[in-house]
DNA sequence: AGGCACTCGTGAGCACGTTCACAAAGCAGC
DNA sequence: GCTGCTTTGTGAACGTGCTCACGAGTGCCT
């Protein structure tokens, strides 16, 4: 009856595959699929099958021995662990490359996330109209935040601003910050932070690379530069 | 003498971490910074100095204990682990939203993945010029990738073609692909496939919204949908 | 030269995450 | 109801990564 008090953490690890289980399962929902086993979604997800389990067994257990999970329901229950029983309006700060993309882009408020605002300081850019989406000063930021009771900010900023901006969104009252700009932001403790860095992707990308061209072969010696 | 083959694997986590490294290197560096303790490049980088110190060490010990790293000569470390001292080549299929903010972003350039190209299938989109990078059809993507030898290539077409997208780059030669579409690719094994997805970071956001506003404060009950 | 303050490099212990393997549970057919 | 097949849920083993703590160098000051 009471319901599940201080539920049982679920790993940082589970927490971050959940999304991909989910929009599987969406998917062969919409397919028609009625039931699905571990090892098929281990498949789908590119995992190992008794990591879906695992990772499912932190949300009660769900699945039915001999048969598998039942599709509809395991969605329901990912989305209501990860909170997306109802959507969480989004603010975008900067509307340069970047942030006209995310603007731009329909999935955001196909998967929950819509667009509540998003704004710049660049007067030229403010007013102009990015798929529906007004561009307004920084300085509505707070007022957009409390009024569309937004809680996630993304700060698309240059690397120079992205401080400034994660500081502003923390003053509105964001609690999640997305970010892409290419530092490490110092926020409250109670702020969560997640960065996007595509650079750092690249880079991980070129030492598989040159590992792969052989590793150093020849390693050009170890003798640091003449200056000392 | 002999060069030091089959170089100590590093540690996939402290991979992860180099680049961010190896960004507040350079900028200390650009600022007049010779030297730097682990502490103080831990406090910039939001980790722990023991961490610091354990990841620089699988590159070797180019420390001077007592006073710090030189900061010049542990950038040119790092870049040379990471394959840094030459560019990559990076070719972008899907000149969409987000390929043209790709394309367009001069920090890619200035980090050594120079955009080699820029594909798509639509022919309202080929012959466009993107930040100097003319879009050019899909069919063209093995020439491009030969002549320019290119072994990255981004994935930033719909889901729908994403498979697509990463056979025709397998099969024109990259062995590296970043993915932002949220589907996840199937590639040889020799192929390294890392994928950038919005949803999912915005979902683990959601979580950990969810989870502090009490968590499942009236959890509905547990039981299943009448269907079966 | 000796002592002191500082910081690296790293072994050891611990925490977290992954994989294995198997008992328990359900279903179908008879 | 019993048998056999399938698939879940999970303890146990294993591997990776993180943190601590401290010995070992290094530079500086007297
Ligand atoms: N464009 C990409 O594909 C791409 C890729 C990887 C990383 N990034 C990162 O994303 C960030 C944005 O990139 P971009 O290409 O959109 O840059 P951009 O220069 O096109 O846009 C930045 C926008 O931020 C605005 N801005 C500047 N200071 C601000 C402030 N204090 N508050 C609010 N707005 C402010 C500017 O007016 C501009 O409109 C950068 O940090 C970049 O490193 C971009
Ligand atoms: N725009 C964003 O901010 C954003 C954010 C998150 C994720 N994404 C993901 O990035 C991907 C691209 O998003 P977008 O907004 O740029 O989409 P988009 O529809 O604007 O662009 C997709 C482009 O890919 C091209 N294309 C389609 N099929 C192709 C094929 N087989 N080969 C080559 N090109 C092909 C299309 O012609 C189009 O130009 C999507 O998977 C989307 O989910 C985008």
């Amino acid at each position: 009856m009471a319901p599940e008090r201080t539920r049982r953490r679920i790993p940082d690890a589970t927490v971050a595959r959940l999304p991909v289980y989910l929009r599987i399962l969406t998917e062969q929902g919409d397919e028609g699929v009625d039931s699905i086993s571990s090892e098929r979604l281990a498949e789908l997800g590119g995992v190992n099958a008794a990591k879906v389990r695992k990772d499912l067994s932190y949300l009660g257990s769900y699945g039915t021995r001999g048969v598998g999970y039942e599709v509809a329901y395991l969605v329901y229950q990912i989305r209501r662990e990860l909170g997306l029983t109802h959507d969480w309006p989004v603010v975008i700060v900067g509307a340069g490359n970047l942030g006209q993309a995310l603007a731009g882009y329909a999935g955001f408020g196909e998967r929950g996330f819509p667009v509540a605002g998003i704004v710049d300081v660049d007067d030229a850019k403010i007013g102009t109209v990015l798929s529906g989406v007004r561009v307004r000063h920084i300085d509505e930021l707070p007022q957009i935040v409390q009024t569309k009771r937004v809680s996630i900010g993304v700060v698309a900023t240059p690397a120079a601003a992205a401080q400034d901006a994660a500081d502003r969104l923390v003053r509105a009252g964001v609690t999640s910050i997305l970010n892409f700009a290419p530092v490490v932001l110092a926020v409250p403790r109670a702020i969560e932070v997640r960065k996007v860095d595509l650079a750092v992707e690249l880079q991980i990308l070129s030492y598989h690379e040159q590992r792969r061209a052989g590793g150093a072969i020849h390693a050009v010696g170890t003798a640091r530069p003449a200056s000392a």
